[in-house]
DNA sequence: AGTTGTGTTGAAGA
DNA sequence: ATCTTCAACACAAC
C-alpha cells in the first residue's frame, strides 16, 4: 500500500500537521512495534523533544527531533499516520487499529494505526542515519535520477526480470507493487522481461514513465486500493485511474485486450499481453 | 466455515 | 554470495 507516492502525500500533510510540535507523551498497546529499544527507553527518549522536520527517504518516514534523534517510521503494508485532537485526560484512539499513540502538545496526536501490525517505530541519532539508510537506493524523483543513473543500475542484473529491479529497493527506492505495474504498462513493457533484453529505447521508456507516473500519482495523493488514507484518514485519487493494477479479465483501456494476471516472486503483477512486449 | 490472497521487508533456507 | 521462500498479522473475498 504506502509506497512513495502514498509515503510522499503524508509527509506533506505532516509538515503542516505537526511541525514545531512538542511530544508529550507516547501511549502503546503493542510494543512489537517498536524496535531498537525497550517500552520504557523509548518514551523516555521522545519524551520533551520538538519535532523539527519531517522528511521522506524510500518508504521511510523521518521525523527529525531536538537532540539529533530521529523518530523513523515504516508503514509496511496497512500502517496509517493518523492526525487527531486529544480528548483532554483520556486516551482516546478514533480506531481499533491505532497501536500506538504520539502525544503532542494543543492536545494534538498522532496515532500509528495499523490493522496488521508489521510497520515499525524506531528512533535513531542522526549520526547513525546515513549507516541505517546505506542500502535504500536512489529517489527516483530526484534530479540524480537520470537515465544514465538508470542504466548504470542496471549493467549487473541483466539476468533479472525488469519488475523485480523495480520493486528492489536497494536499486531504486519507494516503487512497490501497485506503481511497478502501472509503470510497466505505460513502458509498454511486460513485466517477465530480462533486464538483458530491454532495447536502448525501451529503458527511455521506462524511465520517463517511472517519473511522470509517480509524479501523477504524487498529485493526485497516491492510490487507495484498499488499505491506504492520508493523516486525516482521507482516500488518494491515483486508483480511480489505475489501468492494470487489480483488473484482472477487464479490458485494457488502451487495445481492449483482457488484461492478465500472473506471479512473479509471490506478488501479484498484472499486465496486457497485447499492449506490452 | 475453512482456505486464499493482500500493498512490505527481514530473516531463514537453498 | 545470491536468489527464493517464509513469517510477522488481520481481514475480506471466495
Amino acid at each position: 500500500m504506502p509506497e512513495l507516492p502514498e509515503v510522499q502525500t503524508i509527509v506533506n500533510d505532516l509538515r503542516k500537521e505537526i511541525s514545531g510540535e512538542k511530544i508529550t507523551g507516547f501511549w502503546t498497546d503493542w510494543k512489537k512495534s517498536i524496535k531498537g529499544c525497550q517500552l520504557a527507553e523509548f518514551k523516555a527518549k521522545l519524551n520533551g523533544e520538538k519535532i523539527i522536520a519531517i522528511e521522506r527517504i524510500g518508504k521511510n518516514i523521518l521525523l527529525r527531533l531536538t537532540h539529533q534523534k530521529i523518530l523513523l517510521v515504516h508503514l509496511r503494508m496497512t500502517g496509517k499516520l493518523l492526525f487527531t485532537r486529544r480528548v483532554p485526560n483520556i486516551t482516546s484512539k478514533t480506531d481499533r487499529h491505532t497501536h500506538s499513540i504520539l502525544l503532542l502538545n494543543k492536545n494534538k496526536q498522532l496515532e500509528f494505526n495499523d490493522i496488521r501490525k508489521f510497520g515499525t517505530l524506531e528512533i535513531i541519532s542522526t549520526d547513525t542515519l546515513a549507516e541505517k539508510m546505506q542500502k535504500i537506493g536512489i529517489n527516483p524523483l530526484s534530479p540524480a535520477f537520470t537515465l544514465k543513473k538508470l542504466n548504470l543500475s542496471l549493467l549487473s542484473k541483466k539476468n533479472k526480470a525488469i519488475k523485480t529491479l523495480l520493486m528492489n529497493q536497494d536499486v531504486i527506492s519507494g516503487i512497490g507493487n501497485i506503481y511497478a505495474s502501472e509503470i510497466l504498462f505505460a513502458a509498454k513493457i511486460a513485466p517477465q522481461r530480462s533486464i538483458g533484453s530491454l532495447t536502448a529505447e525501451e529503458i527511455a521508456e521506462l524511465f520517463k514513465n517511472i517519473k511522470t507516473i509517480l509524479k501523477k500519482a504524487v498529485k493526485l495523493r497516491g492510490t487507495s486500493f484498499s488499505d491506504y488514507r492520508d493523516t486525516k484518514n482521507k482516500k488518494g485519487g491515483f486508483q480511480e485511474i489505475l489501468k492494470v493494477y487489480g483488473k484482472t479479465g477487464k479490458k485494457c483501456p488502451a487495445c481492449g485486450t483482457i488484461i492478465e494476471k500472473i506471479t512473479m516472486g509471490q506478488r501479484s503483477t498484472f499486465y496486457c499481453p497485447r499492449c506490452q512486449k
